[in-house]
Parts: structure tokens; sequence; C-alpha cells
DNA sequence: CTGCCTCGAGTTCG
DNA sequence: CTCGAGGCAG
């Protein structure tokens, strides 16, 4: 075989052998001839190419862990953006979305594609003439960064694939994932090996797609679900069922389970029986995405926000899940409340593993019948944080106990106290340990002091040293004192000396925040700041004299007069003024009329071009205000990505909603026409 | 006194 | 995000 052109025949010939036959096993998961037949052929290929290392090209079966470790990833702008979905959470939000989209449209019927929502990864992936070009993750949906190398390693991902199609350059989106399977089988040998185990399969695949090295992502078992064309030159389908169905044929992986629905009541029959089966599948799904079947629809529609109208996410609801509850642990807050929370065996819930979820208070564990030893249901509400619904009673065994709170503080010992028609169970010692360091940790906290540097560890460290006693004795800190502690260079502790130099000039209102009075938050703060020129003032203020503040009534003004007449809180705001933590400033009779006058704001989900403070500092700058929910009261709500439970009141109530652009647009140019609205009263 | 509207406090995992 | 509780109008 010294032949030129025989050899580069040979090589291109076993090449087609071995993208027939990865294809088939990968792919359509229907393999012709055995693994150690395989092998031969890639042994058989990589020789060749050894010896002839002219004949290697990038699309070879040879090639896919080719290239050398990164130092970074590079950043990849998506030619079209990847959206995101809207949700619905149930038959009824399904139909609100159809029927919106059927009267844009002003057609009563159309085609819907269903597709399973896998817990992957979504990434973008370009082919020009054929080959693979360029992969990226999402990123933040404008611009993701450069997965390629990764991507190559997973083998249902064709480097080459047919050009008879009429497509020219085009990018196609998939969802990488790791089977269950995989991910069971990795854990096993990482186990043996002593290696830390991942907690979950979307975990392990998001780790193993962001690894610089593309040999140790080719020994992950990742895979991908191609579910889409992003964009395409030459011939291009006109409907979503028709892309698949040609992105399939000419070599992609499509999920087998993707159905073309002709109306919605075939879309609830398809989310049905995956409500039910879909624990049988080897990958985790949350739910069905349907999307408008007619490309030319999807122009119709158009989007809001960053979410299309002409497809949404229908989510299974949250899961449920069945572990055991080992202990009631205590944690006390920085108002001395005793918190218990669950231990439970670690389990996963909806992808997380969790290990403790909060139990509220004692009349809650009672109400519940939660007992320690129980088998209890644990869900993720809301997707975020986990909750012990209740005790599966059929498996008790009667060695369960039941809890009761402790009579005295597990961290100072001193006697607890429910006061009458409350809750939750206090530490009354206003000197113990852990209301201190919880204190302290609110003190250097954002929106109060807020502290360059100072986390968590630190304030524990500061504590444990014996520097910090009260939180005025963080402004007499030297970097000399910081140095000397553990895993602290200069160039740190230079750093935090200079964050504490800065919270010397924060404003009186978040000084008051931060000192931690009982049912003093931030609104109770500000409300109580505008009214004082300084904290002297608030000091000597007399209960009468708060109450007169509208929103303050007793119960507050009396917690602030019993703060301020503590010898040891009085002592601490002596120091802090030596200290140079003084704020004056000129007292506000009222707050500027602006534009926004009279309107209140809630906001709910994330904005891409300002943060929740900004958003609210600059209404507020405007005379409108912001509150935490959603009330009859509320002129319009705020929708961001991904919101939360908030929008489904507003939708109850009727409430106007703003998307980002429309929320811009109002603070540049004021509100629009109100409609008709309730005369307001003056008031006196 | 009652019902509504707000605000405060605590919260999980990575 | 959710729950509990304070403030206030009716």
């Amino acid at each position: 075989m010294t032949n030129g052109a025989g050899v580069a025949e040979r090589a291109a010939e076993l090449r087609r052998q071995i993208d027939y036959h990865n294809h088939r096993y990968h792919v359509l998961d229907e393999p012709e001839i055995s693994d150690a037949e395989f092998d031969i052929l890639m042994r058989d290929l990589g020789a060749l190419e050894a010896e002839h290392p002219e004949l290697v090209r990038p699309e070879s079966p040879t090639q896919r862990v080719g290239a050398a470790p990164l130092d970074a990833f590079d950043s990849i702008q998506h030619k079209v953006p990847l959206l995101s979905l809207g949700n619905a959470f149930d038959a009824v939000e399904l139909k609100a979305w159809h029927t919106r989209a059927a009267r844009i449209l002003d057609e009563s019927s159309f085609a819907m594609v269903c597709e399973l929502k896998i817990d992957g990864l979504a990434v973008a992936v370009t082919y020009e003439e054929g080959s693979l070009k360029t992969g990226a993750t999402r990123g933040d949906g404008l611009k993701g960064e450069d997965v390629t190398q990764n991507l190559r390693t997973i083998k249902s991902l064709p480097l080459v694939v047919s050009t008879d199609s009429g497509l020219g350059r085009f990018e196609v989106r998939g969802e990488v994932y790791m089977p269950r399977s995989g991910f069971d089988r990795m854990n096993l040998e990482r186990a043996d090996q002593g290696l830390p185990l991942f907690a979950n399969p979307r975990n392990a695949a998001a780790g193993a797609l962001r690894q610089l090295d593309p040999r140790v992502t080719a020994t992950r078992p990742l895979d991908i679900f191609i579910y889409a064309l992003g964009w395409a030159e030459g011939t291009t389908p006109d409907s979503h069922a028709e892309a698949l169905r040609v992105l399939k044929e000419i070599g992609f992986r499509t999920n087998p389970h993707n159905r073309l629905c002709k109306n919605i009541d075939e879309v609830e029959d398809y989310f049905r029986s995956w409500l039910e089966s879909r624990e049988s599948l080897d990958y985790g799904a949350d739910g069905v995405v349907v999307k408008i079947n007619p490309f030319e629809m999807h122009q119709r529609l158009g989007e809001v926000g960053r979410e299309p109208r002409w497809a949404v996410a229908y989510k299974f609801p949250a899961t449920q899940v069945v572990t055991r509850l080992l202990d009631i642990g205590i944690n006390v807050g920085r108002t001395g409340s005793l918190n218990p929370f669950a231990i439970l065996e670690p389990v996963d819930v909806g992808g997380v593993r969790v290990k403790m979820a909060t139990l509220h208070n004692e009349d809650d564990i009672r109400r519940k019948d939660i007992r320690v030893g129980d088998w209890v249901t644990v869900e993720r509400a809301g997707e975020v944080i986990p909750q012990v619904v209740g005790p599966v009673v059929s498996r008790r065994t009667g060695q369960e106990k039941p809890f009761s709170m402790p009579e005295i503080c597990p961290v100072c010992g001193t006697q607890v106290v429910r006061p009458e028609d409350e809750a939750m169970h206090y530490c009354v010692n206003a000197t113990c340990p852990a209301q201190f360091y919880e204190l302290l940790k609110h003190f250097v906290g954002r929106g109060m002091m807020d502290i360059d540097g100072m986390g968590e560890s630190l304030t524990l460290a500061l504590i444990d040293a014996g520097l910090v006693n009260d939180v005025a004795d963080i402004y007499s800190l030297t970097a000399d004192q910081l140095t000397g502690l553990e895993r602290m260079g200069e160039k740190s502790a230079d750093n935090i000396m200079r964050g504490i130099e800065a919270s010397r000039g924060r404003p009186l209102d978040r000084l008051v925040f931060a000192l931690g009075v009982r049912h003093v938050g931030f609104e109770t703060a500000r409300l109580i700041a505008q009214a004082f020129p300084n904290i002297d003032a608030i000091r000597d203020a007399s209960a009468e004299r708060l109450t007169a503040i509208p929103g303050i009534g007793p119960k507050i003004a009396d917690s602030i007069v019993v703060y301020f007449q503590e010898p040891k809180n009085r002592e601490v705001i002596e120091k802090l003024k030596k200290a140079g933590v003084d704020p004056h400033h000129e007292v506000q009779e009222e707050v500027a009329a602006g534009p926004l006058t009279g309107l209140s704001f809630v906001l709910t989900g994330g904005l891409d071009t300002m943060t929740r403070e900004e958003t609210t500092a600059r209404i507020v700058a405007l005379g409108g205000s912001v509150s935490s929910s959603v009330s009859k009261k509320t002129s319009f709500v705020v929708v961001g990505t991904e919101p939360g439970s908030k929008l489904q009141k507003a939708l109850a109530l009727g409430t106007r909603q703003l998307n980002e652009a429309e929320m811009l647009k109002l603070l540049e140019e004021g509100p629009p026409p109100a409609p008709a609205e309730p005369e307001r009263k003056g008031n006196g």
C-alpha cells in the first residue's frame, strides 16, 4: 500500500464506513456490526492516517478529540439569538397561550409540534459545506462560549452531514445532556477511584462541556438531541416539523418522541402521557415544548421581550420525592428566633441534591405531624426552595419521635421564650453569639453598610479571633490584625480596609437598617431616616414622635424605643459616631412629586439592562413606588425573564403589564395615558 | 374588629 | 419565594 491515490481512497472508504456505522449506533440506535468490528475499522483508519499524516482531515472520525487544551473559552456571538420560553404550569395557562396566538393569527386552528423539554444545556452548532464549524453554549442568548472542541467529542453529533438537502450554511440547536445510565456508571467509577461525585446529570453535563481539555470531555458520557434549525441559507424548510425531518435525514439525532399535533387536545394528550411515563426515559425532562408548526406563523406572531409567542414550555408539576427525615436542627436567627430545619437523607429533587429544608416553626411541624425518623415527601416549590410537604404515615414503624422545641437556646443555653400569639420561639439573650454572628453578617451585607470583601467566613474569623465584639469594632480594625488571620494576604487585607473606609459614608437609612432593630427593614428604615436629620435624633425620639410617621405604628415604635434604651446599643452608637460613622442629611418634608407620582410597581423576574435595585431607584426618583407583592392597588407589574408567581396574581387581578422595553420607555417618557381610575382622595 | 395591603425575616444549592 | 405579622381604613 504505497500507491498514494490508493491510500487516499482506502482512507475515504474507511471514513465513510465508520461514519455510517457511527450514525447507526449513536443516532439510530440500530447497530449493524459489533463493537469489535467497529474498533477494527477505527484502528485501520488510525494506522493509515499515522503513516500518511497528509491525509488527516478535521472531519475525520479519528479527529473527534484532536485539539490541545485551551486556556479559556472564546466568546461567540449568535447570529440569531437563542430565545427563552414562556411557561405554562397548567391546562388553563396552556389554553391561554393558544387562544392568544389564535387571536393574533386570526386563525382558529393550526398544527403544533410537541417535544420533550430535556434537562440539559442548549447549544448552537454551525455547519459549512456539510462540515461542523463552530459550537457554542447558549450563554445569555446573545453570545455564548465557544465549546466547539468539546462538542466534537459527542459521537452522535456528526462532523460531516449530507449536503443533498439543499441547505447551505446553517445552524442547528440542540440540547446536550448526560443520560442517566451514563451518569450512574460514571459516578460508580468515580467512587471506585475515590473521586468526588457529581450531584446530578445536568451539572455533570455542564461541567463536562466547560472542560478546557477536550480529552476530559471525551471520557464523559454526553449525548445530544437536535431540536431546531436556528438559521439556514439555501433551500430552507417552511415548517418546524419539516425542519426536524430534514435534520434527521441528513444525519442529526432528533428526539424520537417528537409529535405533530393537530389541536390543543392532542397537545394535552401528549403532555399527560409523558407526565406518567417520563421516568422510563434515560434522561430528565421537565416539561413539553409546544411550537406552532408553520414558520410563516412564527413571523406573524413575533416575540415579546425575549420570548417567542409561537412557542411555550408546558411544565410538568413540581416533582415530589420521598426521603427520610434524619433529624431536626435549630438555627438561631439575627432576631433570636429559633428556626427549625429538616436534616434529610440526601435525595435528588428535580435535579438538585437536597439534604436540608426549612420547617418554619413548631406549629407548622405539629400541623403537618412531622416526626423525626419519618419518611417525608419533599418538593421544590417555585423551582427553588425545597419544602417538606408532610410525612408518609403508612411507612411509620412507631419508632418516630414527635418534635418539640428545645427549652434552652442551643447556642448559649439561655431559657427560650415564646411570646403569646406569636409563632416563633426566641432566645432573648441579646449577647447570644449566634445572634451576634447573624447581626454582623447583616450589618456588613449588601443594602446595609455593604463592606466589600467581608463575607461569612471573615465575619466568623473576626469573632473567633476576638477582634470584633460589637459592630462598631469593625471600624477600629487594622490591616495588621487582618493579615494575622488565616488565609489572608496583604492585598486582601488592603481591599477590606478600603471596603470598611468606603462604608463610613453610607446614608442614614442604610445605617438604621444595618443596626438590625426588630421590625425595621429597609422600607421602615427609610421612613425613619427621612423624618430625622441624624442618628442622635432617632435615638432620642419618643414613641409618640415615631408613630406620627405614616407607616409606623405602636409595635414598631416600641421596638425602636426599646432598642435605643438598651445601654449596650447606646454605647455601640457612640462608638460608631467616634469612628466617623455618623450620617447627617436634610430632613425631607415630602417626597418630590414626579411623573410617576401615585403609581405603584411590582417587579417580577430579571431584567437585562438594569438590576432590580437600579430599577427601583429610578422609579422612586420619579415619584413612583415599588412594592413586593401585587394587589388591587398595583398600577403595573414589570415582567422580566422567568417571572415568578407574582405574574399569576397580576393576571388574576388584571393588572397592567410592562416588559423591559416598555418599562425603560416609561422611565424616560413618563406614563402612558391612564385608563379610567377611581379618583384618589386627598391625604390629610 | 376585620380584611386588605405591605413589609420583614428566613431560606437551598452551587 | 413564602409565611407571619404590623399598619390602617372601613
